[in-house]
This record gives structure tokens, sequence and C-alpha cells, in this order.
RNA sequence: CGCGGGGUGGAGCAGCCUGGUAGCUCGUCAGGCUCAUAACCUGAAGGUCGCUGGUUCAAAUCCAGCCCCCGCAACCA
């Protein structure tokens, strides 16, 4: 039985609301896992909210309620933004849940058992206001601790270790052994690198005096663990992970269906969190090489250049956007604007302008005017005979050989035939070269827009308008319609990972399937071959299916 | 000498690994079309590919040096 194909995305942390980097990162997710959906694989998609820890409790106590109230009126607004972003995920991770608990807990006692974990001291600044421990590079130029540090004071703690560099060697080998271990590869490179320069133990828990919105050790109730167990372990933690077993092999068959899994996080926190302390985490509960995940590493929406932060007060509200634009707008913009592992400026303008031109002009319009020419000149009745006819049974290319003395209808005609060539063509191209598999969505994007233009090319060069006024011509006006209601057919299965409702829309206007309408097993990519449309197949009616956001100024 | 990314027509990017007429989208200008969401198609203008050297018959691409921009404490994807 094929494997179940597992994606996650870092989970969110409940202290403050959604911004564009988050739907960003979960619209990426939910675009890889409906294009494996697409090829009929079993998919898990896992991603959820992390609600534990300091910043939470400060922000709760500010507001005057309870840290698990707080938590949750937070968490809604995440739920809330993935339902109106259509992400759809089979498994929400909510770090309160005692499912969750019990496995970090679980994880903690074995590795406590194993001497993993150890009890130490640590000494030194400590500032009271900020609640941290504070280190040189807090040291102002003067090297004193600036006032926004308030009182500083030298404090002794006790706290829990894990004993990470015993398995930086195991590290530096599993990544030296697997090329692919990080994408894209430059990420792995500075990975590597930080990885060289890792030195010490991890501090796991805060005092309970400290922090006590979190998960208690299993082995010492004074104490409840740090973000790093709490956080990263949800990957496991809620894809069916037993923690009381040690051996990997002996683990249930529902979890390693579906391990390891491709982890899709932000370039912020491949260092340390998931690059080093994750990955060794798995290792020294013992999961074997072949068993890490692969960390897939995004860049950032940037806003006029600069970082997007809640400091700067620069945040983007997808909520907001998703209202103002529509969900399949805001989608496209974030899947086609950026590419795979850079960053990219965000701008309103520019999402308007992707809509107006990718989607509206190019992509809407063909729609349009195919079903119109269609309806218009034939009653909206595809008809396939055309294949048979002398024009389309000629060799391939030989519109290359047509002379430059022939006369204009002859070259256009060629012109017409190496058109229609090229678009049955792309269908193969765009499913089989799929750039996908690389999780260059942009690319694929590219290509599909680029089917768009030809198409829009072909019917400039047809003129389908005046083919149908010479019933002589009437198996080129055919050909012309069943390329482009194809093409139409073919695009919106490969464009349905990223716009899943235009994907029905397209699909319903050419009256295709409707018994399926809805359902989103209406799109497979074994269907995306060239052909599918039945010889004789009536499609429906125009209607605009992107309106322009903004609409040309006419004098 | 800390780590990594980037510097390509007005804007945003691709090409660089595997040297060989500099490509795409948007914008601008001119023309065409009328099936269509004032949409579509064609053509043109516009680039010393950050700088300097080197290798080569040939460098945006390989090598060396240099300059500039952005990340790498926290909030935070």
């Amino acid at each position: 039985m094929p494997k179940t194909f597992f994606i996650t995305t870092a989970i969110d942390y409940t202290n403050s609301p959604p911004h564009i980097g988050h739907a960003y990162e979960k619209v990426l997710a939910d675009v890889i896992a409906r294009y494996h959906r697409l090829k009929g694989e079993k998919v898990f998609y896992l991603t959820g909210v992390d609600q534990h820890g300091q910043k939470v409790q400060q922000s709760a106590a500010k507001a005057g309620v309870p840290p698990a109230e707080f938590v949750k009126g937070l968490t809604q607004k995440f739920v809330d933004l993935w339902k109106k972003l259509d992400v759809k995920y089979d498994e929400w991770a909510e770090t309160i849940s005692p499912r969750h608990k019990k496995v970090v807990q679980g994880m903690l006692q074995r590795l406590f058992d194993a001497g993993q974990i150890c009890k130490d001291k640590q000494s030194g600044h400590y500032s009271i206001r900020q609640e941290q421990f504070l280190t040189d590079k807090e040291r102002g130029p003067d090297g004193e601790f600036g006032p926004e540090w308030g009182q500083v004071e030298f404090r002794e703690e006790e706290n829990y270790y894990f004993k990470l560099s015993q398995h930086k060697d195991w590290l530096l080998r599993y990544i030296d052994n697997r090329k692919d271990a990080v994408i894209p590869d430059f990420r792995q490179t500075e990975l590597r690198n930080a990885i060289e320069r890792t030195s010490g133990d991890l501090c796991i828990s805060r005092p309970k005096s400290r922090l006590d919105w979190g998960i208690e050790l299993p082995f010492d109730k004074d104490f409840v663990t740090y973000v790093w167990f709490d956080a990263l372990s949800n990957y496991i933690s809620f894809a069916g992970y037993d923690p009381k077993i040690d051996n990997y092999e002996k683990q249930p068959p529902d979890f390693r269906d579906k391990w390891p899994a491709l982890q899709i996080i932000g370039k912020d926190i491949l260092v340390p969190a998931h690059g080093i302390y994750w990955l060794i985490m798995l290792h020294a509960i013992g999961f074997p090489d072949d068993q890490i995940p692969q960390l897939l590493v995004h860049g950032w929406w940037n806003l006029g250049g600069a970082k997007i932060s809640k400091s700067a007060g620069n945040v983007v509200d997808p909520n907001e956007l998703a209202d103002k634009y529509g969900t399949e707008a805001l989608r496209y913009y974030l899947m086609s604007d950026i590419a795979m592992g850079r960053d990219a400026d965000f701008a309103e303008e520019r999402l308007i302008g992707r809509h107006d031109g990718d989607l509206a002009n190019s992509l809407g319009n063909l729609l349009n005017r195919t079903l119109n020419m269609a309806g218009r000149y034939r009653e909206g009745r595809l008809d396939k005979s055309f294949e048979s006819h002398p024009l389309f049974l000629k060799p391939d290319g030989w519109w290359n050989s047509i002379s430059p003395a022939t006369d204009s209808l002859e070259k256009q005609t060629a012109h017409m035939a190496g058109l229609l060539r090229t678009i049955s063509g792309l269908a193969k191209i765009c499913s089989e070269v799929s750039t996908m598999p690389r999780f260059a969505v942009h690319e694929e994007i590219g290509m599909l827009n680029h089917w768009s233009r030809t198409s829009n090319e072909l019917v400039e060069i047809a003129a389908p308008w005046k083919l149908a006024k010479n019933p002589a011509r009437k198996s080129e006006l055919d050909a012309v319609l069943y390329h482009l209601a194809e093409s139409l057919r073919v695009i919106a299965i490969l464009i349905s990972p990223v716009l899943p409702k235009a994907a029905h829309g397209i699909f319903d206007q050419l009256n295709w399937k409707m018994e399926l309408s809805g359902k989103e097993e209406r799109f497979a990519l074994k269907d995306a071959e060239w052909g599918g449309l039945p010889d004789g197949h009536v499609v429906g009616k125009p209607v605009p299916l992107f309106p322009r956001i903004e609409t040309p100024n006419a004098l």
C-alpha cells in the first residue's frame, strides 16, 4: 500500500493575530497538499498553533484573562482565516491538548531515563522586567545593559539541559549524506555552517516560579518544559507517535504510514530550532536517518524592502485582503509573486496587477471569449471530426516549410496549424514537466499563464469570426474551438491546487462533469491528458470568472 | 577576513551549476482586431548583465579582488 504523503507547517504562536507571512506558509503547504491529492495520493496535512510560553502568559495577564482563555480567542482567529483561505488541513495541532502533553512528557521521560537530560545550574545577569537571562550580545556599546532591560541582577537558577552536543557529529554526518535534507540547497549550506559552530547543551526547562503556562516535566513538578520540546514535537504527537515505544520499527502502523513529513518552515526558524534541535531530538529518541523529515525553507514577504514586524507596525492583515479582493486573488498572488526560497516585496498594487493581468485579462477572458464563440457559432457544441480533415492529417512541422512567397491566407493557415499543435502539446509539457515536485509553484503558474497567452494568440491568428462566415473552413473553426475549450479544461485541473474555486468555476462553465460539482475529486492529474472533452460535448454559457478589480479609465 | 542571500533595460524577476546571438511579466509608445471582462494580438523604444582584473577563440555565466544592499537579539513566517 502506498504511503501517505505527510506535510506540515510550523505551528503559529497564539500571541498575536495571523499576518501575511502566516498565510503564505499555510497556503503554500495547502497547494502542495492539493497537488498530491490531485496525483491520487492519500495526504495528511498537519498544521496548528503553539499556545504555551511566557509571551502568552504575559499577554494574557495584561489582558486580564486566564492564558487558556486568551489562547482560545487567538486560536479561533487562525482557524477562521484558514477556513476563509481554503486551507484544507487534515489534522489540527493545539499544544494545550492532552494528547500532545502525553507525547511531550513521554519523550522527556525517556530521554531523562537515558541520561540525555540533566539538571544543571546557570548563573548570570538577569533582567527582572524581561524575565530572562542576558548575554553579552545584549550589552550596549558601552558594555552596560541598556535601560530597556530595567533592573538587572546577578542570579543563579537551576534548570534541565538536553545533551545536544553529544549528537553534533551525527547531525553533520546526516547532513553530509543527504543532499536534499534542506531545500533550497543554500539553506542546507547555511545550516551546515551553523551546526559546525554549535556547542553546549540546550536548556529545556523553566522553573514554575517564572513560567507556569506550559507542560510540566514528568520527573520534576517544579518545572515546565520550555518551547523546544513543547512546540517541535507537535509534528509527531498529532500524527499518532507513541512515546512509550523506543524502537521506531515498533511504532503504530498508522504513524509509520505517514512519517516522515515534509516540513515547511520560514527561513528564521531553520537555525537553530528545526535544523538542529528538532532533528537531534528525533535522532535521540530513536528515529533512524531515513526517517528524518525533509525541511522546505521559504523566504519572507517584506514591505518596501523592510522586514515585516509587529514592532515596526507594518503588518499586513490577510483577513482584510481576502475580504477586499477575494480568497482566490490572495492565494494567487501569494503563490505567483514569490520564488520558492526567496524573499519578495509585498505590494497591494502587485496583487491587483497579478489578478487583473493573469486571471481576468488572460485566463478569465479566454474562458469568456471561447464559450461565447462556441455558443455563437456552434450553439456550444464541440465537434471533433476536424481530426480526420486533410489539413490536420499532414505531418507535424509542415507549417514551417511554407515559402514566404505564398499568399497570406495560406501563411495564416500554416501559422494557425502550428499554434494548434503547440497548444495540444502544452498539455503534455505542463503535466509531465511539472515543477511541483521541486515545489516551484510560481514556475508552474508561469507555464499555465504562457498557455493562456498562447491560446489567446490562437484566437487572433485564427480569427474564428472570419472562419464562421466561410462554410469551407468549418473544420478549422471546430479545431480552434476544441483546442480552446480543451485547454481550459486541462488548465483548470492543473491550476486547481492554487485556485480550487476558480477551477470549479471553469469546469462548471465548460459544463463538464456537473454530477461531481463541488467535490474535490472532480480534479485528477490523470485527467489532464489532452483530448478529454468528447465529440459533441456542449459547453455552457460564459460568466466573467475573475471580474477585474480595477477597470482602466475610459475617458 | 563571522554566516547566508542579492546587485541583469522604468518596475519585478529568469538565465549563472552544464561559457557561445541577453529572456519573461508589467509599464511606455505605435499599429491591428472586434469573439470577449474597455479585454485580445503585433511591432518598437529601452540593458556598459555592481566594479576591476584573470582564464578562454568566446564570460551575465568560470576564477580572484573590491564596492553596495538585505537578513542573522527580541516580537516574528
